[in-house]
DNA sequence: CCGGCGAATTGATCTGAGTCAAATCTTGCC
DNA sequence: GGCAAGATTTGACTCAGATCAATTCGCCGG
C-alpha cells in the first residue's frame, strides 16, 4: 500500500474506493476538491486507460468526448500543420487535467495529446463530469485555478517564443522541467530527466533540432549545466540558469 | 439612452442600478450571468475608471488589488524586460474581464496593462468580488468560459509565435483584429481600424516594426488587403486572408 | 562484447528577419 | 493652411538561427 494522504478528510477514509484510495494523484489533482465521500461521484464515472508512447488521446478535429486526469507518465499537447510544421503547446504531467471548453460543446478540438511516456490516465466521460461540477462547487473552484495558471504559463510561453533567444529559451525550458520535477518530486532539482527528446523540445520552444543541441551544448561549456548522457541534466546552479534564461 | 437587451431577463429591469442599466457590456461581460436583482451586489462594489492612451492599470510587480471589466476602448496585456524587448500577450476589448489568479493572493502580476486608447473599466475590489463569485455560481462559471476562452487564443498565439512566417503572423493578426470587431459589432468585417500601431503589432506577434510594415505592404501588393491611411484596413477577400495566415 | 540503428552532435552554408539609416507620410496644433 | 513631431515606409546590409550534410554517440538485442 503505497497511500499515504498529504492533506486529510475527516477520516472516513475507509469509504474511499480502491482506485482513488490508491491513486497517486488523489490529493494533487482537481480530485483533492472532493472528499472521500465526494470521490464515490467521480469513482463511479472514471474508467483508467494506459497509452504507450507516441500513442494519441484525441485527434485534431475530433469531437471531445472525454476529460481525463494523467495519474502517470508525460503527455504533450500539440498543434501541427499539414506541411510538417508543429508547435507544442503545453506538456501534461501527473495531477494535470485534460478537458477543453466546457459550455461550448460544439467547438473541435484543435489539438492532438500524445503520450511522450507510458501514460496512464483516469477518464470521465465529459456529460457526467460536468454534472459533478455543477454538483460541488469546490471542484469547479479548482478547475478555474488549474485553467488561470495554465493560461499564466501560457504567456509565459509567448514570451519565450515571441522575444527570447534560442540560448534563454533551452535555459527556460530547463527551468521549467527541473520546477515540474521538484513539485512532482519525481527526482532531485539537481539531477533529473528531460521527458523529450531533442526534437520535441524543439517543437515546444520554437527552435530546430540542431539549434537546441547547440544551445545545450553551449551551457554545457559554460559550465551552467552538465549532463549524462543525452538526457540527463544535473543543474547545479539554479541561479546561473536562471540569468541565462532571460526576463 | 442606449440600452437594448440583447437577452432579457424576468422582466424586472426597472430595478437596475443605473449604470449597470446603461452599461454596453451589460449582458456581454461577465454581468451577463446575473439577474438585475443580482447585478445590485457587484454595483455596490463597484466604481468608473477612465485611462487616456498610455496610462496604465497595473505595473508589473504590483500587488493586484482590483478587477475590472473593460466597458469601452482597447487596452494590451504586456510584459517587458530591462532591455527594452516587449511581448503582447493579450489585448482588452470591451467586455474583457481583468483577474489574474484568484487563490494564490500572494503572487504578483506579472503584467502591466495599458490603455491603446481611450479606455472606461468598471472597477471591483477584489475580496468583494472574490465573494460573489462564492454567491453566485453562474458568476463563476462564466469566469471559467472565459479564461478558457483566453487559454485557447494563448495557445492559438503560440502557434503563431513558435512557428509562423512573418507573412502568416501579420494576416492572422489582421483576421484576428477583423473577428473582435465583427464580434463587437464596432465596424464592418470588410473595413475596420487597427486598434493598435505598427510598434504594438510588433510587439504582439514577435516581429520588429519594419517587418510588420514590409509584410503589410506585401499584402496591399498581392490585393489581399486594401489600406486607407496607416491605420484603417479593407479586408474584402476574408478567405485569400484565410489562406496567407497559414495553419 | 559486438554490431546496428535511431538520436544527437557538429560543420558548412544559406536565408528570413533584424538592424541601421534615410526618406516620406500623417496628424494634430497653431 | 503650414509646420513640426511622430509614425510609417523603404533601402542597404548584417546576423541569428535554419537548412543541408556528415559524423558520432548511446542504447538495445543478440
Amino acid at each position: 500500500m503505497n497511500y499515504e494522504a498529504d492533506q486529510t478528510f475527516p477520516a472516513d477514509l475507509g469509504a474511499e474506493p480502491e482506485r482513488c484510495a490508491t491513486c497517486a494523484v488523489r490529493n494533487s489533482s482537481l480530485c483533492g476538491a472532493l472528499s472521500s465521500d465526494e470521490i464515490n461521484d467521480l469513482n463511479k464515472l472514471s474508467r483508467p486507460k494506459s497509452l504507450k508512447p507516441g500513442q494519441t488521446f484525441v485527434f485534431e478535429g475530433d469531437q471531445i468526448k472525454d476529460f481525463a486526469n494523467v495519474t502517470q507518465g508525460v503527455a504533450k499537447l500539440m498543434r501541427g500543420s499539414e506541411d510538417g510544421r508543429e508547435q507544442i503547446v503545453g506538456l501534461l504531467f501527473p495531477s494535470d487535467f485534460i478537458g477543453g471548453p466546457m459550455s461550448d460543446n460544439s467547438q473541435d478540438e484543435p489539438y492532438t495529446i500524445e503520450a511522450v511516456s507510458p501514460l496512464e490516465l483516469c477518464i470521465f466521460p465529459r456529460d457526467g463530469f460536468e454534472a459533478l461540477l455543477e454538483k460541488y462547487p469546490a471542484l469547479e473552484r479548482k478547475l478555474l485555478d488549474r485553467t488561470l495558471n495554465e493560461l499564466q504559463l501560457a504567456r509565459e510561453w509567448m514570451v519565450l517564443l515571441g522575444r527570447k533567444t534560442a540560448q534563454e529559451r533551452v535555459a527556460t525550458f530547463i527551468m521549467h522541467v527541473a520546477e515540474k520535477m521538484r513539485n512532482h518530486g519525481c527526482q532531485g532539482t539537481i539531477g533529473f530527466d528531460l521527458p523529450l527528446g531533442r526534437a520535441d523540445i524543439a517543437d515546444h520552444i520554437g527552435l530546430t533540432i540542431e539549434t537546441v543541441s547547440r544551445q545545450i551544448t553551449q551551457l554545457r561549456k559554460e559550465g551552467v549545466i552538465d549532463m549524462q548522457g543525452a538526457r540527463h541534466i544535473l543543474a547545479y546552479d539554479a541561479d546561473r540558469l536562471r540569468e541565462y534564461a532571460g526576463f
